[in-house]
DNA sequence: TGTACATCAGTGAACGCGCGTTCACTGATGTAC
DNA sequence: TGTACATCAGTGAACGCGCGTTCACTGATGTAC
């Protein structure tokens, strides 16, 4: 309940980047906080120190990059929304037929929902204000999903509202991996019989 | 992002208990915990301090009630599950009809979560150990649902798994009161209209 | 080819702050005699 | 009816800690001449 220490993993590790390649330590310091914001489980009480320390850097080392602690955990929330973004896409473009890319899509979004337990709740679980860059990031996620809701109820002449249904496939998805990640001692059914039903609930089911 | 300061209401007000009126304090901390987790929608980052000025007591004053900040983030947490769990029997209890019942929860349940949604947060999108009382109280509430559902069921001869159809209605509710909570800006469908489509889509109609 | 200098990627000490917890205490109120 | 005392509901000062941020710095490496 009260945060337990976090951070004991101290990256002694780390030699200082080449000249010219001080980016590096950039991509380093957010792989980090991301790393202990999915440990954590939500982005408060991740300090810029515990960042730093798993870096293998001083606190101070932080500022050549970010102008302060706000700026560093932004940057990492934008990373993860990043990330997510592209193991979507990725399962999107696996293959052209539609049913098969929701089919892969969704699996491909529990997946790292379950993995990535504390980076996907700092996602779609907490309110935060985004910056302006992340919240594109995160509309091409819906994107993605109304997209691919669209071409199924074509194929099924199913005049239904494309963005309606779609925000029924990302409420009841989103509930199901948010449940199962955050009460993971709950005997729920398995995730594939759950998608599997959410589709057959939904008829969004190939056409005979 | 970094927490702002979230307690800068006090209560000079208070006066001290009466002698033998000891308790009243413990309840006080315990309203002021958990309107302080709605505020904040988390529980990590509310001090103990911060209740005990949030209460018009000084922090030391907490320690004849709880032993350590950590029991009292626990009872308060047990506090938010009650509250929530009262709010559920009251809707069930307003009639005898299984299928407006549902209803009535399920409404009750979104005004619960969209009225006071840190505590929501804390309710279910947070792994949280908890104590094996407030388990108790947690699965009386998915009991609620779970009788609903077979009540429903059985009015319509449908031999489908309660079990697993109260899953479907808890996730998918679930998903709709934290997105819609968690992201206030988006444009989402009324409550009602989601519910609505919940009910259609999971069949559970009465029979005509 | 040698050297002075600028740049770069950081470090380390120090600050003021809020935190959880401890300890000895205060002052009102009920009770025993 | 008066008084000594126990109990109760707290308070206030102090502690050591980790925090975000600042400041002046270091030492390796590339570059101009």
């Amino acid at each position: 309940m009260a945060s337990p220490t976090i951070d004991s993993t101290v990256a002694h590790t780390r030699q200082r980047s080449a000249r010219g390649e001080g980016e590096q330590l950039r991509t380093d310091l957010l792989v980090a906080a991301a790393d202990l914001i999915a440990e954590h489980g939500s982005v408060d009480g991740i300090s810029l120190r515990a960042i730093a320390r798993r870096t293998g850097v001083s606190p101070t080392a932080v500022y050549r990059h970010f102008s302060d602690h706000t700026e560093l955990l932004q940057a990492s929330v934008r990373h993860c929304w990043e990330s997510f973004l592209r193991v979507l896409e990725d399962a999107r473009d696996g293959g052209d037929d539609a049913f098969e890319s929701f089919d892969r899509c969704g699996f491909a979004y529990a997946a790292f929902a379950l993995e990535n337990p504390g980076q996907y709740r700092v996602l779609f679980s907490h309110h935060i204000d985004l910056e302006a860059e992340t919240s594109v990031v995160a509309n091409a996620t819906f994107m993605i999903l109304v997209e691919l809701v669209q071409r199924m109820l074509r194929a099924c002449d199913d005049d239904r509202s494309t963005h309606f249904v779609a925000v029924q496939v990302h409420t009841w998805i989103h509930g199901i991996v948010d449940l199962s990640s955050s009460h993971p001692d709950v005997e729920w059914p398995s995730i594939d019989s759950q998608l599997l039903g959410l589709r057959q609930s939904l008829g969004l089911e190939r056409p005979a």
